[in-house]
DNA sequence: GGTTGTCTACCGACTAGTTGGTCTGGAGTC
DNA sequence: GACTCCAGACCAACTAGTCGGTAGACAACC
């Protein structure tokens, strides 16, 4: 199923939208990155829209996976929370992942072909549930307070790292910058 | 200098730069909108990059003047940064100009042409300047409160903004919602 | 007051190159 | 021999950008 050509493509797209976007990579980019045919792409993934849908489709199982693991490791919440954005700070750090391909989508979307953005909203809504549920978590058994309820709480973590993640690509990748812009963020929740 | 046809030109790439980003929209896309030769566009900005650096330095005129004028009708300091937000509520509840073109085009970022990039960044320090100005007088008056210092409490603001557009947008263009994100990081500055 | 020259604003037709996508066909495997 | 995987050649449509040329405004000159 998941051949190793597939899979090249997928990771040579996924790397291709992090740093340009939907609308600024083509199907020649990713055949010379991988080093095939053009046609080997369009075997795998009939047209650019099914690639993204790919792309974005085991990003969000790969968040799903990551949250899951977070939650199965570390048991206080807001040490959960610290993993998230801890995640970010770290591959904006080695510049291996810098921005969340969702957000990054999410912005260009009234220019996404509508699988694409289904997709997108699908991801926000499973990334705010799962936060949702962390917060939700820690806010019955003591550990987190908020004036709000779990999901807007999530809401606002999660627009702070988008819009940290805006600044420190400015910045020109300042993962130290990312961090002091979603500390607020996590100390409201933390105490 | 600045004729209906060359102003005609540059809202068209405003507002196409808004709702597609740098790399989806074409000269044909606003040749057909405005209704000139796609030659006209040349003819005025000779090249794409050249619309693009027009367009921002544009916007961020009009943000200078717009926080300037905050300042003037706005005197207590909590009051400026709720204009600020509120203004860009108002945006999306209107769905004028429903995102910063600053942000989009930074999320872009490393697909863009450097005179580009450059204007991104300067919109950057403009408006973090200035809010940073509004914040620091706070402080100083007792009117606001922040752990941080002003630059930094600015950058956060701006960050939740941001963040908030993004959430605003993947929801259909939620203005209730984009409020409701930004709330908490006014109230912490406000208390 | 014509004539000439120069300027800006604009256009239709073009270019070279790129876009996503198709077709035919070959190599390897079960 | 059917199937998966892949490549080379090809396609129409589109991209930014260029070309020569036109229409009008303004001025200078004789």
């Amino acid at each position: 199923m998941a051949t190793d050509t597939y899979t090249r493509i997928l990771d040579s797209a996924q790397s291709l939208i992090v740093t340009r976007g939907y609308n600024a990579f083509s199907y020649a980019d990713i055949a010379a990155a991988v080093g095939v045919g053009k046609a080997t792409i369009h075997h795998h993934f009939p047209g650019k829209a099914d690639l993204a849908v790919a792309v974005i489709a085991r990003y969000r199982q790969a968040t799903v996976d990551g949250m899951g693991a977070i939650a199965a490791r570390v048991t206080q919440a807001d040490m959960r929370l610290r993993a998230y954005v801890g995640f970010w700070e770290q591959c904006i750090r080695d510049d291996n992942a810098p921005f969340c391909i969702a957000a990054l989508l999410a912005s260009e979307l009234p220019s996404l072909p509508p699988e694409v953005v289904e997709q997108v909203k699908a991801h926000f809504d499973e990334l705010i549930d799962r936060l949702a549920g962390f917060i939700d978590e820690g806010l019955r058994s003591g550990a987190l307070k908020s004036p709000d309820n779990a999901e807007t709480s999530a809401r606002v973590l999660v627009a702070s790292v988008h819009g940290a993640m805006l600044a420190a690509r400015v910045a020109g990748g300042d993962a130290a910058l990312f961090s002091r812009i979603t500390q607020p963020a996590l100390q409201r929740l933390t105490g």
